[in-house]
DNA sequence: TCAAGAATACTAAACGGTTAGTATGTTACC
DNA sequence: GGTAACATACTAACCGTTTAGTATTCTTGA
């Protein structure tokens, strides 16, 4: 049953609404932002948010339960039938891809640090996703190890921690300096380290790293 | 020739403000720090405040610059005398300490982030920092390139971004969770994964990994 | 030495602006 | 006619900053 074009209407300027909040929590953060300022960014005053949404905080649940879906069904859809080994290297290219020309990239970064301490929902939200996201890269990295891909001496959880973590600290750096963070090729070389760390010992000579040549040793 | 007894009154009265204003902008940031907070908290009013700095800013300036200050001599003094090779372990440890039992752990990456697109000036402090950190970790890995302890095919500069994107990441997904981040061994296992990848090839194979038995292939 | 004036470190209150949220009114669509 | 989707006008609270004043200490000239 379609609901009313006054209804479908409705939808398409809350849906709107929450997009242009995106923005602006990301540029501003939660507390940096006013709701007159989401206003005027629609083109509606602040009566048609209230209309929409029960309060800021309500606007910013949606804004977070949207970017946290928006994340997992892209990791998810990077690692569909390929093998562990390939999906690490996708999920790194997923998020390099995101920080570079993705919509809101910074959103989950702002509102996790800014969250700490001063909202226990939104942490909650965004703790949960990080978990989720620790655990589905500890498990890709269990695959391999059951594959014999990756070596099994190593703890899958901490290797998924570490690259949760260069993927984190990697973004940050870039949204702060893009002029000198390269983000691709940190993000590469992160992998590579692991890659090259989680490789069988048999296999450890195989992979040769094709870095070009400019980790020749250079004066400063 | 001392200061006036009111004189050194004053500057210490400035100096707790600023190191109760650290406190207050890295749990609450900037936006959500309140002059007023700030005052309460050391006893005072907010005329005394502006006694002692011009305005809002003026504190976070202060606060910033006595951050950047801390932080960097500590790496400095992590690294006095030692080899290349240890330096860089020394410098992970002294970034686990701070993140576990400093004060104010805090603050950098809070106002880091925070300062992205709101504050030019604290953004431009911060991403100096930043780049002398990651210069400095580059002069390291380079040295250890001179001395033979690292191979010489790697860009240094990209191995320092990605140790310190690892460290970053780490630290916010610890404050975020620390219950189930393990900020020590996260970090560990990063500086492992670096030691094992810039090692020379003829001394890849003695990097004997002393990891525990957790790493065995579990079903989850 | 002493007193007047200056300097320092504050306080209490006021000021002007911003903000989240609320109550009520309006309009176009069903 | 009823209602969803707004707009407008308003309130109370918060916020950064300023102002007028106070207490105390320091300095200087007589």
């Amino acid at each position: 049953m379609l609901p009313q074009a006054r209804v479908a209407k409705g939808q398409r300027s809350r849906l709107e609404l929450t997009k242009i909040a995106i923005d602006c929590f990301s540029r501003f953060g939660y507390r940096g932002t006013s709701i007159e300022r989401i206003a005027r960014a629609a083109g509606v005053t602040k009566g048609a948010i209230y209309y929409h949404f029960r309060d800021k905080e309500d606007l910013l649940l949606a804004a977070v339960s949207d970017r946290v879906k928006a994340f997992e069904n892209r990791v998810q859809a990077a690692c569909e039938d390929i093998d562990p080994s390939r999906a690490l290297r996708s999920v790194a290219e997923v998020c390099v891809k995101n920080a570079c020309w993705g919509d809101h990239p910074r959103f989950t970064i702002r509102l996790m640090v800014e969250a700490i301490d001063t909202n226990d929902r939104v942490s909650e939200q965004l703790r949960g996703m990080m978990r989720r996201f620790r655990a589905f890269m500890r498990n890709l990295i269990r695959s391999g190890q059951r594959q014999g891909l990756f070596r099994h001496d190593i703890d899958a959880e901490t290797a998924a921690a570490s690259f949760t973590s260069s993927v984190l600290g990697a973004e940050i750096q870039f949204y702060q300096d893009p002029e000198r963070l390269r983000l691709e090729e940190t993000i590469g070389l992160y992998v590579d380290q692991l890659m090259n760390y989680l490789a069988p010992p048999a296999r450890a000579e195989e992979e040769n790293p094709s870095q070009d040549s400019k980790g020749a040793v250079i004066d400063d």
